[in-house]
DNA sequence: AATAGCCGCAACCGCCCCATA
DNA sequence: ATATGGGGCGGTTGCGGCTAT
């Protein structure tokens, strides 16, 4: 499933993220948010490049990540979507709430792709994959549903996790994230989410802009 | 019970876009 | 106008688990 933990040549770790790194990062961004994640690996004590980092937080480790099977509405949407949209899975993740782009890209290509080939409305334009094996597989059929709340609250894979992330996802996004140096009198009066305070990481002493604060 | 092949999905890679200097 | 750095995005890879034989 995961790929092998590695290092590549400047000694960054490679691979699958283990609980200990996960837990780091998503105590650091939890703290301090993602001011730059580049340099966020650094001082989380991480030894991954900040792409892994970020791509680990938004896929993951991010709150309000649901996870598990895809009711038959996100089904009908990722088509809808795709059809319309093409292969823009961030666009189509975005009418998705807790679902994220890389999720919606396995989805289709494990799943959806190969029911919806054989779908005569989809646009030429978007048709990647027709290889043969794929004739067994029955036509997706879409059948409008009333929605219903519960359906957008699937049992996850990963139940424990998924409660931890509920627990500290309540207020989450509708609060700052606070460190010992921060005050929250610093914000710009405008309202615009500002905000330029020392970060103190281990034994140094930083000047970060951040910006993004309420992300 | 063994094993070969398939499938799902986490993670990596490289390109592109945008902001800033 | 150009260079540079950072983030975002889509395509692809490859391992582990599952299933069929």
């Amino acid at each position: 499933m995961a790929r092998t933990p590695g290092c590549d040549k400047s000694g960054l770790r490679k691979g699958t993220w283990t609980p200990e790194e996960d837990e780091k990062l998503k105590a650091y961004v939890t703290r301090y948010g993602c001011w730059n994640w580049r340099q966020l690996p650094k001082f989380a004590g991480l030894q991954r490049c900040g792409k892994s980092c970020r791509l680990r937080w938004l896929n993951y480790l991010r709150p309000n990540i649901k996870r598990g099977d895809y009711s038959k509405e996100e089904e009908e949407t990722i088509i809808r979507l795709h059809e319309k949209l093409g292969n823009r899975w961030s666009a189509i993740a975005a009418e998705l709430p807790g679902r994220t782009d890389n999720e919606v890209k396995n989805h289709w290509h494990t799943n959806l792709k190969k029911r919806f080939n054989h779908n005569p409305l989809e646009p030429k334009e978007h048709k990647r994959d027709t290889s043969s094996k794929d004739k067994e597989d029955p036509p997706l059929i879409l059948v409008s549903q009333p929605a219903s709340s519960d359906q957008f609250s699937s049992i996850t894979k990963d139940e424990s996790s998924n409660k931890a992330c509920d627990a500290d996802s309540g207020n989450f996004w509708a609060e700052p994230f606070f460190c010992d140096n921060f005050n929250i009198n610093t914000l710009d009066s405008s309202g615009y989410e500002f905000a330029e305070f020392p970060f103190l990481c281990g034994e140094m002493d930083f000047y970060h802009q951040l910006d993004g604060f309420y992300f």
